[in-house]
RNA sequence: GGUUCCGUAGCUCAGCUGGAUAGAGCAACAGCCUUCUAAGCUGUGGGUCUUGGGUUCGAGUCCCAACGGAAUCACCA
């Protein structure tokens, strides 16, 4: 049981006892004391002044008073205005890490029986991954664990955006203007490479265009008329009608970019479990067009075009299918969720999409509601913010992006310069060295990713290179990396049962273990809002609290050896919680650095 | 124009369902390594929480409006 339920339990008893009247426990105020205040935590007496019929301070020196007489646990308590301060004694928090340390799996959640799907990820194959998709990865990888821990089933999938006419562009350009060239020919990653084919295709297309346009063609007119883009279209067409030699290029192309993201993957250490292609899905959702059509959600326009009519609901008409009877984008989405529910038996299905597809999820759910599916409600879209340079947004074909594996390889150049200055990693083998370099560097990149609120847009300065010091993943990953570098010298063995009862623990460690206490609410908390910062945060304050415990008690040096084993129960506890925490982030935390 | 999101220190960000004197980091300055890892710790300076109303014992937090910024409203995906 939390501290604060616990409060809220014995306050409404006392409640009870003292004044005769019945209040829900859970409807009591309780946080953690202010800093400035004697204490462990408070309960806010404002709103029980109604039922004491007496003004706050005595209305607290009452409910302290009868607190301290009937519950052992709580020691002491002063009022402050509409503020019970309320002191444990050293035996609850003796108990309490008692508690968290002989619990192996401390903040996993129970089971809820639920099971939740997290698409993430979904990339095009027309152009390598760059700072923005490592955003969506994270978040999604991230956002999956925490619901595994806050008790869920969760099935991470991702659908590869493998066909239109982005990648017939890439395709053209290679044909043209690549003279054959492969990954193995050039020994460029075959993402990048086919990334090159889509910006030589713009190139070309964007010449085209002002050529049109110098004799005499209006932008609107040059703009449909290039060449290159009719090009493209044809291809899409001979791709949709199964032509041989154009699937043959789009298989083999589209290898290279599965072979490039691969690797991105693996460096950022994500994987799923299920993996659709568009190529297979794009047809889905034509049945539920003529469903919604024979029960009057959708209406048939004189050019066969299919429609919804969202105008009762503040949107706009909705396009489902074109007047030639192809699919649109949402039709597909209507397709592959009917799909999922159906054939995984979801309970729900989280969505990790940039906040710029707002509109399309709210269309998305409306219309699944409206086709009568109970389980529309359960989708939810992880919107998250774009994130922007100093100059503005991220822009492909302007040149102007972040790439993912030019990142990734530079923080980890960042934490090898960062190791090798301090010496501290001199005497390990080299491959070792290789393994922390990478653990660190990508601590750094995915903790100040992750540390941000999700919805927010964030800034990055490709000009400052990400810090290793202050609120940063190498920061804590030092931390553990302290402790362990204790727990190593420990001159005896320890465990929880070494907690005994009659110990008392200092003021700091009586905020440590009250933080520790905190962990399961910040993963349920982070959980619910599926926002990893929350946790990211949490480890951070934990951290911090730690540095400042090692700073001033020298943990070893303790000559009472049951003192000592206390501490090092506390301390290994620590280490184990920000192991969890960061490990819920997906970021490893080094033994040594 | 409609809808949605955002606005907290010079910069990057916290601030849980409303609670006490709004917190960190970076940057600046001043200290601390014969003592468990200085990627650390301590201190100083830095704020009209965009603005104006409202709700109440109490508002950075909730409601309304204004201002500023972003996204979106395609027979693209």
């Amino acid at each position: 049981m939390t501290p604060e339920l616990f409060i809220q339990q014995k306050a409404a008893a006392a409640i009870q006892a003292l004044y005769g009247a019945v209040v829900e426990a859970s409807s009591l105020q309780v946080a953690v004391t202010r800093k400035e205040f004697e204490g462990d935590y408070t309960l806010v007496t404002f709103p029980l002044l109604k039922i004491s019929h007496s003004a706050p301070e005595p209305t607290g020196n009452a409910i302290g008073q009868w607190l301290v007489e009937n519950v052992p646990q709580i020691a002491a308590f002063n009022s402050v205005k509409g503020f019970l301060n309320l002191s444990f004694s050293p035996v609850y928090w003796d108990e309490t890490l008692s508690e968290i340390a002989s619990t192996a799996d401390f903040g996993q959640l129970p089971p809820t029986g639920r099971r939740v799907m997290v698409e993430f990820s979904s990339p095009n194959t027309n152009k390598p991954l760059h700072l923005g998709h490592i955003r969506n990865n994270l978040l999604g990888d991230s956002v999956s664990r925490l619901l595994k821990a806050c008790g869920n089933e969760v099935i991470k999938s991702t659908i590869v955006n493998d066909r239109g006419v982005h990648i017939c562009k890439s395709m053209l350009a290679w044909q043209k203007l690549f003279d054959g060239k492969t990954p193995a020919s050039t020994g460029i990653k075959g993402d990048h490479l086919v990334g090159d084919c889509y910006v030589a295709f713009d190139k070309l297309y964007k010449a085209e265009v002002k050529e049109l346009m110098d004799k005499g063609k209006p932008e609107e007119e040059a703009k449909k008329a290039a060449p290159s883009l009719k090009e493209a279209h044809e291809m899409l067409v001979k791709w949709e009608q199964d032509d041989p030699a154009v699937r043959q290029l789009w298989s083999m192309m589209n290898g290279w970019v599965y072979a490039g993201f691969d690797e991105t993957y693996a460096a950022l250490g994500i994987t799923f479990d299920q993996v659709d292609h568009e190529s297979e899905t794009y047809l889905l959702g034509k049945e539920l067009v003529q469903k919604g059509l024979e029960t009057g959600v959708f209406d048939r326009e004189a050019d066969g075009s299919v429609w919804c009519d969202l105008t009762a609901d503040g949107l706009d008409r909705k396009l489902v299918l074109r007047g030639d009877g192809t699919s649109v984008y949402i039709t597909q989405d209507l397709g592959t969720a009917e799909r999922r529910f159906s054939t995984y038996d979801l309970d729900s299905h989280v969505y990790v999409v940039g906040n710029e597809q707002d509109y399309h999820f709210q269309v998305l759910k409306l219309i699944l509601k409206k086709l009568g599916f109970a389980w529309a409600d359960q989708i939810f879209h992880l919107s998250y913010g774009m994130v922007e340079l100093p100059n503005g947004k991220m822009k492909s074909r302007e040149g102007t992006v972040v790439d993912a594996d030019d990142l990734i390889q530079q923080m980890y150049l960042e934490a090898k310069k960062t190791s090798e200055e301090s010496g501290k990693l001199a005497d390990l083998p080299d491959d070792e060295k290789e393994r922390l370099y990478h653990i660190i560097g990508l601590g750094a990149l995915k903790y100040f990713i992750i540390k941000v609120d999700p919805k927010k847009t964030m800034l990055f300065n490709p000009e400052e290179s990400i810090d290793f010091n202050g609120n940063t993943g190498p920061f804590i990953q030092y931390t553990h990396a302290r402790i362990c570098s204790i727990l190593r010298k420990a001159p005896l063995s320890y465990g929880p049962a070494d907690v005994t009862p009659d110990l008392v623990p200092s003021a700091k460690e009586v905020r440590l273990i009250k933080l520790l206490g905190l962990f399961p609410a910040k993963v349920a908390e982070a959980g619910n809002a599926l926002s990893p910062a929350v946790v990211a945060n949490y480890a951070y304050d934990l951290a911090k609290e730690f540095n400042q415990y090692y700073h001033d008690t020298p943990v070893l040096k303790e000559p009472d050896a049951a003192v000592l084993k206390f501490r090092l129960v506390l301390i290994d506890t620590l280490a184990r919680t920000l192991r969890t925490a960061m490990g819920l982030l997906g970021i490893g935390l080094p033994e040594r650095m």
